[in-house]
DNA sequence: GTGCGTTGTGCAATCGTTAGCATGGATTCT
DNA sequence: AGAATCCATGCTAACGATTGCACAACGCAC
């Protein structure tokens, strides 16, 4: 059964076959410079103890062969793939197209590649959260997708570091977010100051902590001040549920119809004041309308939005940050955070403004001042 | 030097220490049902020689261990990783975040997943193109973004099937495109029936490809109509852009100013759309604009575009088809194609209608028939 | 001249998986 | 009954990279 003593080496595969064939490998630059495999691989690393003519002779080798490592093989021995899995929302919403910029930028100046598992609305597949673990994943970054619990549990019984951006943490994870529930109530007191009265909230999907958040932010602001509470409208997630709400809001008799709203989502807002002005209505004319996020797109004509930026690029990179230090840390052992971030004020002309009756509609955006 | 027969096998590293420590390995899964790794292997890939009570053993053993199988061990056999990189052009265009989402759930039903390499504008970095070969990527999907010539060639070097989507093919790599040509003509036919006769292109940006098929596909089109040749407004590829154009555009004095735009891009065409009415000018009744693309905002109040509706979908699985065979067929060997599909005529309420001096603004975008 | 520290390289094991061949027992054919 | 066949499984060599340890060769001090 065991046969004695060593067996002839003979390639299981014919070279021509190979898979991959023709790239050079730390082994074929090995050959070609008449050293071992392990002084090519330090060479390369830049290991102090390769004298410096061997390591030229090398690179220079190396260079000239066009060589790439193979993370592949490098992943299996150092245990890290330095890839992270990405978990997007619903990308109908500019919001996540734009953090996916940041994402991809700063992971690069990290070191790290994403692995991109899943964009859009609806749940995660099981395929894919099976793909998370397969590809050995160092980490996860989530956005407002809906990550089962399910999923969730099985990142934690494989300790991958899961990072939820915009989103609360989990049992298992941590999260950056912006600080909503201060952010909600920056806006409610621009609403106030401004005069208005009869405020209206435009939701968004129920099922979202930051929807939520921000909801309850504006109306305790609102309750706080001595206001009546504002009305709710159910929205969404897109331009089409904002449009949705607005038509209703159109369709109220002057007399009961809010005259200022706050959509919990910009691209609800985009919705809400569209469907305002096709009605009739004057935005900021006879209705304010804020948001919340600070899309680009928002921010131009014929919108000018009102809203609080969320600092895209800072939550971003506190997120990788967060993921590294926990994969560094080795799996489960780095704590699980809560990290809240403020956004900035950024004041368009979609709503009165406190000191003029009517803002000015012609401000060129960068010159107006980000309130704190 | 070299040391006579078996050395002592002892770990090179603390079992403690080990990286990616506590998950299941076919290795450990062996050792428990008593077994080969081989036969586990084999088991668990449904190979027809294991005996059904073993792979039922093995099976549930896996099961019960919570095992998934390490893509990256298996990638280094197989010599295919399973990786396909995603090149995604400025996603401040909401197409390419389509096109994106399209690119997720297409390449997950075809059992890959995508490494996403570089979002947004700008040319790639020289470590993104490494990246690509370090992670043995199987093939690469390029959209509008530039890809570097000199990228181009490390991927040809390395024999890396490369498609292009939305953008014409380079010496190496195939490319899926809309027809872009016979688009315009068809939008160039749409106006010209429609009685406009002062026409106008806002162009994309200068570089790409498909902007310049646009434009050219328009001018030829009227041209061979006999019309007068159309007047031509630097775009670029955003929002802004076409603000601009716009805004040049409703400064010319009346007489000389265009009474139909095409925009060869949608975000390009709301971006004009705004720009037009902010001056004061009505979007159809004074000016018809048209767009390419067929973005969904665009499709949505307050624009309602006339558009040709890329097929997205058909697109990106295309796409996908020719890289997998590509991939399957070894290397360079498989045919470097260039694929063009037909997009479909959406009608909105931004543009003048041939029967109708003016269209109904009130048509519900569903009730529309899309042309051939 | 022996002993010792330094320095640069090589050997071999290892990560987790797959696949070619060997093997041993059961079955079937002549 | 002996031989040929077949089936299920085990052994082992890869894939490409990293790394602990062994070990030559060299210089230096005593």
């Amino acid at each position: 059964m065991d046969q004695a003593a060593a067996p002839p080496r003979r390639p299981a595969r014919s070279a021509a076959a190979r898979p991959g064939s023709g790239r050079a490998t730390i082994a074929s630059l090995a050959q070609r410079a008449g050293v071992a495999a392990s002084t090519v691989s330090r060479a390369l690393r830049d290991d102090a103890r390769i004298s410096p003519e061997v390591r030229a002779r090398i690179t220079a080798l190396a260079q000239e062969a066009g060589y790439t490592p193979n993370i592949l093989a490098r992943s299996m021995v150092l245990g890290r793939s330095g890839l992270i899995g990405l978990v997007l929302g619903p990308v109908e919403n500019p919001f996540y197209a734009e953090l996916m910029q940041q994402a991809v930028r700063l992971a690069a100046a990290r070191g790290c590649r994403l692995l991109l598992l899943h964009a859009g609305p609806g749940p995660i597949e099981d395929a894919t959260t099976e793909a998370l673990l397969q590809y050995r994943v160092d980490g996860c970054l989530v956005t407002s997708a809906e990550l089962s619990s399910k999923a969730a549990a099985i990142c934690a019984a494989n300790s991958v570091p899961l990072v939820m951006i915009n989103r609360v943490a989990r049992e298992h994870g941590s999260a950056v977010s912006c600080d909503n529930r201060a952010g909600a109530e920056v806006l409610a007191e621009l609403l106030l100051q401004a005069g208005h009265r009869r405020l209206a909230v435009v939701t968004g999907n129920a099922a979202t902590s930051t929807g939520r958040e921000r909801t309850e932010g504006f109306c305790q602001s609102v309750a706080a001040a001595g206001g009546e509470a504002p009305a709710l409208f159910t929205g969404g997630a897109s331009h089409a549920a904002g449009f949705a709400a607005g038509q209703r809001i159109a369709a109220l008799p002057a007399a009961e119809r809010p005259d200022a709203v706050f959509a919990v989502a910009d691209i609800l807002a985009m919705g809400v004041i569209d469907a305002l002005r096709e009605a009739g209505l004057k935005v900021p004319g006879d209705v304010s309308v804020v948001g919340m996020d600070g899309i680009s797109l928002a921010q131009r004509p014929p919108y000018r939005l009102t809203t609080l930026v969320q600092p895209l690029e800072a939550m971003v990179a506190r997120g990788l940050d967060l993921l590294l230090t926990g994969i560094e840390h080795g799996a489960g052992a780095a704590p699980q955070e809560r990290v809240l971030l403020r956004g900035t004020l950024r004041l368009g002309a979609s709503c009165r403004l406190p000191g003029s009756p009517l803002p000015p509609s012609g401000i060129p955006d960068a010159a107006l001042p980000a309130a704190e």
